[in-house]
DNA sequence: GACAGCATGTAAGGGGTTACATGATTCA
DNA sequence: TGAATCATGTAACCCCTTACATGCTGTC
């Protein structure tokens, strides 16, 4: 029985980054703001001292980065070679059950208990964001798309995207529809 | 500018079921699997500690329900009049950014220092998962379509439902797609 | 005989965020 | 003048899960 690997997803979030080059804690956060913002997120409270706790361990190592006059220095990271095995290990052990927690959903479900304009306004919110989300994915892959060479390895980034691309595009839907009935409410019962 | 509310999400799920009829902390979790799991979760490590603060905020009332010799008693909490005032102010904040965490993702992501095969076995894992989950909803949705009255009131549950059903729709759809592509992997680069 | 359901709870601990501190540079 | 970017970090705090404790009843 391969039992869940002690660590947090953080820790191999942060490892598996590194696998593909050496980075700071700063650069860490950019990427994962920028490439896996639509399933994943970190903050810097998080990545700094977990950092450190990897290092301790030995499986990462620090170089000093360029050093500019006027803010503080940059530490590289990169992963060692245990730090490799670590993250090899991770995929040995299948993912945790996910336990989902939408906040919107869970306004909706209780709609019955806040005035519909209420309601409405957030789900309109919520539409803008999928959507700024939504072109963006798009856009990305319509310039993947264009890129001559299919990379063996592009394959996995391409499964993301296209995971980002469907399940707003769903999301888009179902907002659109939410907006029609929401709005259709408001009509029947008054506004306030 | 209105802040962001004190309290967690969880006291609103437990004020806004107990807004729907009185109930027990057993209850309110059984409710949360079965009518809310497709987009929400809670454990009893939770919510008995957050019903037993409600309790102290004068949020809920406590009743002692029916004794069952051999079993704890029931205790049956229900909503006063300040918990409905509680609730209802939690709307009027709208909710917080949602920060993302699909931790299958992340290894599709990092896909390229796993054996193609790990991938897969956690790729149909998941969809086997989602279909499960797809057709408990549509079964549901199918058996609401043919009550005979639309009560006006469960126009909420049944937005609720749909996201359900048309984001596991597209959860399949790409886990379909994931899997032949992984499949493909395996194939040209041989398993292990 | 074992397991699922009923029913309440506690303790420990980790995971993760927010807010704060610092400070120069560049751009509108 | 103000905001954004660069860049690292700490402290406080809370949210939430896991594992444990207890024990009867009904079903396969």
């Amino acid at each position: 029985m391969a039992s869940r690997p002690r660590g947090n997803p953080t820790e191999f979030a942060i490892l598996g980054l590194l696998a593909e080059k050496p980075r700071s804690g700063y650069d860490i956060k950019k990427e994962v703001e920028e490439r896996l913002g639509h399933f994943w997120s970190e903050s810097y409270g998080h990545i700094y001292p977990m950092l450190r706790r990897l290092n301790g361990r030995k499986l990462v190592a620090v170089r000093p980065g360029r050093r500019q006059p006027g803010r503080p220095d940059r530490r590289v990271y990169s992963l060692t070679a245990s730090g490799r095995r670590a993250l090899e290990a991770w995929f040995t052990h299948p993912p945790g059950p996910s336990r989902p927690r939408n906040e919107l959903l869970l306004r909706i479900f209780l709609g019955r208990f806040a005035p519909p304009a209420t309601l409405l306004r957030d789900v309109q919110t919520y539409r803008a964001g999928v959507l700024a989300t939504l072109r963006q994915l798009r856009g990305i892959r319509a310039a993947v798309r264009g890129d001559a060479a299919p990379s063996p390895d592009l394959v996995y980034w391409a499964l993301a995207l296209d995971f980002g691309v469907r399940v707003f595009q769903a999301l888009d839907d179902w907002s659109g529809l939410a907006e029609r009935r929401l709005k259709e409410l408001r009509r029947s019962r008054g506004q306030s």
